[in-house]
DNA sequence: GAGAAAAGATGACACTTGTCAGCTTTTAAA
DNA sequence: TTTAAAAGCTGACAAGTGTCATCTTTTCTC
């Protein structure tokens, strides 16, 4: 037996919290908890999407593919986010891509439960307004950050981004463990840039590696980097 | 006596429709006309916004300053675009200045009457929502061209976007006039660089100039150009 | 209309970044 | 455990882009 969304703590984060007890229990009777392998793809760029994703667990890169043939990663999602959210309420196929990077557990919630809601209730359409007007300033400030800082820039910042946003271990690594081709997706570089400027981040001893995980021993300095310092 | 919105034609562009006729009447009362001359900053980074402003006519740049000292213009906005939508929804300070590339002519509405209405009338809510959607998916996509194009390609392809989101005039001239540096804002470059391409393009007989004002000569082979071929 | 200021243009040069090629290490599968 | 595939790494080199300096043209102001 799953647990219902009325329990989930999960609905905290995000703007099904401003659901009525019953708008909440129509979407918990039509939700389907799903579990999704690392790799996995949860739907693709200009596919039709009937629902929304919750994310409970994991991580997923949402991302597009460029017409150079390249993967530019948008944004990292984890617990509490909501996928496809954009797409339904415009009505329109996905702009993104949405792959696990981590084993993820979810609940797909059909997007009917939704728009009925969006319609009838301001509060929730209003919550799910704020947190999209939220999303929109941090999409114009990958903007800014993208077409004014210079790779090595980007990758500390994405370093310090990975461990304010997804922590670290007990020993210390990053728990967010993205393959070098990820990060480089992310900053929106060629994989062998990335590859090179982590590994002189490594010789400086700005960071130190083991196997594919990473940890950050001089945040300081990697932020200063990142600010153009 | 100034226009009401109730008759204002540009009100059917943005969210402002999805009022009723009560909403739309005490928007209208506590409204304030301007005009704003070219140059003139409509508002600053950071600057807590009292209201959003509905564009009547003329343009504006809505830009970010990066660390690094240079403006990154974000988006352009005309006719029916609100600006400081953002902000208000989120009750945050500004994330964007807003300044007039060409002489404007635009509405002040205080927040109140929105933020009201945002409570009141889901129809409303979700006309702004998908608006901001919309603008959230033109964000990710500039993210994508923002990582993935050369400086030539984007430069194509904001010629491209003036054209067929400004019009032309008469003479066939593009109907907004950007300066160098503002085209090297908004594909993010130096404005040496961008002079240097407008330039090649001249030389390949795709655009020409008449002062600062350019013409599209070549679309097709533009448009080719900043798709990657 | 003269003079000043802003914008546009161009060359030289250095630095950043992408590409290609080859090699090593790690991971996953048989 | 062996082997194959994927991921990580490094060097060489070319292309793209930014910076600085200088000059010309256009625009604005008095």
């Amino acid at each position: 037996m799953e647990e219902r969304c009325e329990n989930c703590i999960v609905r905290k984060f995000n703007a099904l919290r401003a659901m009525s007890k019953e708008e909440l229990k129509a979407v918990s009777d039509s939700k389907v908890s799903r579990k999704v392998k690392k790799g996995e793809v949860i739907f693709d760029e200009g596919e039709k999407l009937n629902g929304i994703y919750c994310v409970r667990g994991g991580v997923s890169k949402l991302a597009k593919l460029s017409p150079n043939g390249k993967d530019q990663i948008v944004k990292l999602a984890s617990k509490g986010e909501v996928l496809g959210q954009r797409s339904v309420v415009a009505e329109e196929n996905s702009n993104l891509s949405a792959t696990a990077v981590s084993d993820m557990e979810m609940c797909f919630i059909p997007k009917e439960a939704i728009i009925s809601t969006l319609h009838k209730n301001p509060d929730f359409t209003y919550e799910v307004l704020r947190h999209m007007a939220h999303d929109l300033k941090e999409a114009d400030d990958v903007i800014v950050n993208m077409s004014q800082k210079t790779v090595k820039e980007r990758i500390a910042e994405a370093l310090i981004y990975m461990k304010n946003n997804f922590g670290e271990d007990k020993e210390g690594y990053l728990a967010l463990v993205l393959s070098r081709e990820d990060i480089a997706n992310v900053v929106g570089t060629a994989t062998e840039s990335c590859i090179r400027i982590l590994s002189e981040f490594k010789k400086k001893g700005l960071i130190k590696t083991s196997g594919k995980r990473m940890a950050i021993l001089e945040a300081r300095k990697l932020q200063d980097l990142a600010d153009g310092f």
